[in-house]
DNA sequence: TTGTATGCGTTATCAA
DNA sequence: TTGATAACGCATACAA
């Protein structure tokens, strides 16, 4: 039935006004007379003409309407992580009146993928803080494109969005020894990439920069409590997490800090499985400020991080670099927000 | 410092070569000597020419290397579903070895956003089975953008990736009713995209397929079984309706169907808070087969859905058709996972 | 194995 | 307000 698809030429041609008027008429960057738009138009609806091809139009405008985000993980993963899809919330709505939508690209470089290097993009987002983020950032960087990192370091000169980790965990566990805590414990999130759960030690190597700076904070203030470190960022690890910790032998302790409210929930559940009441016996505090689905009752202390801001963040940050402007690298803080996790500490036997 | 990028064209004069033959360096379709493709190579690092120009090498090709995946709601919303997560999933490994990327899409058609009508696709992939659909459907089509729908009917010539809902939760009523269960009750997915929960009447209208497909199979079991919708896959969700049904005036069902594995979830927990053993007092059953984070000990008895599966088979079909195939829908099969959360229904008072 | 010629469909610029 | 012209950067058919 159709033996090409129509062009604006042809739409042109049809309504006996030049391609570029027609152009015109779709793009409104000039005024066009009213009997001029009708008569494109409906030479359009005539051919089925349905409005300028894109791939064209960014070869002409170099523009694609496509920005890049960049995961380190598997893509299944990144969207399990309420944070991320908090983020990536953000970016979608920062993005939008840029005209943009959001190309979801793997750190891998699986050789097939589509990938940094072949994708039309107008700019990137990289998330994360591995090593892989380095040769990521390489590849955009050769490409002239402009790059947002979150989550990661990536040299002086690329724009940055990040968090007062260090100085919010600090607050937390602060807020622990102002209710009279000393044995404290930490549930960590993974040390680096492709982590077992397990104890975190003088010289267990941290390669994940969010890990090492939450750790750091709650070291300020303990210098000497154990940590554990889980495998993500899951209810199930906090859990098994919090087993560890609680049949470890020794004292208990009377308050655990988790780098993540996951983790929280499934230190709760594990305090809950020993017999400890929470917050009477045990109390645990969490960071993200995330609504954890079914953990009612409990509403954790916790530091809430501007999750969606951040994505935000990065969607404006991209659209100042795209607007030829420079970006800048910005930094945001959590909030301590108390719940009914933390109570006082219980006398000492 | 630099003035403008440097072309192939730039890269081949510089190479001594003439450009289609640095062309072919690149994409590799045709054999090259030694010798040249080491010229080009070289030159081109000199030029600091990363490759080809995505936007140019479509518009010569006619393919961007992008699959729209468009979803009817919220973005941040549709990535809390862990079996929309595990969909995403099997699709990006389908599309991967077509060297495409997904491009993240709204169904709104905010004005603003990138959208069907302006995206540079090759293909797209509709998720869900609201009215707005259709829409999105029309401009699809109206491209000339092979489609393919997952979870809703989209009309006889546009492949479909389906699921037995109704033969699968009629599965799991009979497995109650093999138990002994008479009195049961069913807790819904929402009957319409805005939903508020609520008891599900004869007289309301369901205009989401899956929900109604699934309670059509708890029917065909227990044609008087009493409905409650919730307002989302959610545990919380799954607590309120469980709250709703175990305090209506009346018996207790002694089962309840949930139409997710997270309602559910949510389901048991309220058994608990009622003081309902499970499975002794109360069977439950979810749909879906996903982990659900924190829940041990409990083992939903439950129908797993090959949730990845669709993903991979709609990345499948869109190959096919971009192959110049045609595509066929697929109709996929759920299977019953006893766990220990169903048990032979209480002796009647 | 390499080079020549052509056009993919659009839009920016400028002149009318 | 409209039209003519010239790229945008590349990949392919075909000739050499």
């Amino acid at each position: 039935m159709s033996t090409r698809r129509a062009t604006i030429s042809d739409v042109a041609r049809e309504a006996g006004v030049s391609p570029s008027t027609a152009s015109v008429v779709f793009s409104g960057k000039t005024p066009v007379s009213d009997a001029t738009r009708r008569r494109v138009v409906d030479a359009a609806s005539a051919l089925g003409y349905t409005g300028p091809d894109p791939r064209a139009a960014s070869l002409r405008t170099g523009r694609s309407g496509i920005v890049g985000v960049v995961f380190e993980e598997h893509l299944g993963t990144a969207f399990l992580d309420p944070v991320k899809t908090l983020m990536m919330d953000g970016l979608t709505e920062a993005v939008a009146p840029l005209g943009a939508g959001l190309l979801l690209l793997r750190d891998q470089e699986t050789g097939q993928g589509p990938s940094l290097t072949t994708a039309p993009l107008d700019a990137a987002v990289l998330i994360g803080c591995s090593g892989l983020l380095r040769e990521s950032l390489n590849t955009v960087r050769a490409r002239g494109i402009p790059v947002v990192v979150i989550e990661g370091d990536a040299g002086e000169d690329v724009p940055r969005i990040e968090l007062d980790n260090r100085e919010a965990q600090a607050q937390a566990a602060r807020h622990l020894r102002g209710l009279g805590h000393v044995d404290v414990a930490i549930v960590t999130l993974p040390a680096r990439t492709g982590w077992q759960r397990g104890w975190v030690l003088d010289s267990t190597p941290i390669t994940i920069d969010v890990t090492r700076e939450r750790l750091a904070g709650a070291r300020d203030v303990y210098p000497d409590a154990v940590a554990y470190a889980a495998a993500g960022s899951f209810i199930d690890e906090g859990l098994a997490a919090g087993r560890a910790i609680l049949s470890r032998p020794g004292p208990l302790p009377t308050a655990i800090l988790a780098q993540s409210d996951l983790l929280a929930a499934g230190v709760i559940r594990a305090a809950e499985e020993a017999g400890l009441r929470v917050p009477e016996d045990l109390s645990v505090t969490g960071f993200d400020g995330i609504v954890v689905d079914g953990l009612a009752p409990y509403e954790l202390t916790t530091l809430v991080q501007p999750a969606a801001e951040k994505g935000r963040a990065a969607g404006h940050a991209v659209a100042a670099m795209l607007g030829g402007a420079e970006a800048v690298s910005i930094r945001f803080t959590c909030a301590f927000r108390g719940g009914n996790t933390t109570a006082v500490a219980p006398a000492r036997e």
